[in-house]
DNA sequence: GCCAACGTTGGC
DNA sequence: GCCAACGTTGGC
């Protein structure tokens, strides 16, 4: 089983609408990394960090699981989606997601700053590249961090 | 709201 | 294939 954290804007998606979902098609992501993550290496059952960005504080929010591996995301077909891409076919998508089923949310969120003081955690993507919104984590880092969320 | 960091686009 | 210009992300 592997381990992930995927950012969302609250404001835009936050777990509290997950929790209300229950499941989610994770769209709209448009980055060739992120989107490679998500079609080629997550795995139905694999457990997702659910970050939230631009928020007041940013952090891990709560726990998702990997509900459908990856397929075609509809709305690059969209014309009148925002995520509408114009050079992608049916024939041959760029875009892919996945389907997120909500796991946990935490009591308080875990914040940035609490991970930034971990010495333990400085090797992490988050850390490192800011920018990716799709990422692996590492076994060990999601078990520190577990424990990290057990503390609140 | 600012802006650094990074990704993408497109001219050459 | 390089790289300047531009757009986006996301912390602060």
């Amino acid at each position: 089983m592997n381990y992930w954290l995927m950012k969302s804007e609250p404001d835009v998606y936050s777990i509290d609408q997950l929790k209300l979902d229950k499941t989610t098609l994770w769209d709209g992501v448009r980055n060739y990394q992120a989107r490679n993550h998500m079609m080629k290496d997550m795995k139905k059952g694999d457990v997702v960090f659910f970050y939230h960005s631009n928020s007041k504080p940013s952090g891990i929010a709560g726990l998702a699981v990997v509900d459908q591996e990856s397929q075609p995301d509809p709305s690059q077909f969209d014309s009148k989606s925002e995520y509408y891409d114009p050079k992608a076919t049916k024939d041959s998508p760029r875009w892919h997601c996945v389907r997120l089923k909500f796991k946990k949310k935490f009591k308080d969120v875990l914040s940035l700053q609490a991970l930034k003081n971990q010495a333990k955690l400085k090797k992490m993507i988050l850390l490192n590249n800011s920018r990716l919104s799709v990422q692996p984590v590492k076994k060990s880092e999601f078990s520190f961090i577990m424990n990290l969320a057990k503390e609140n």
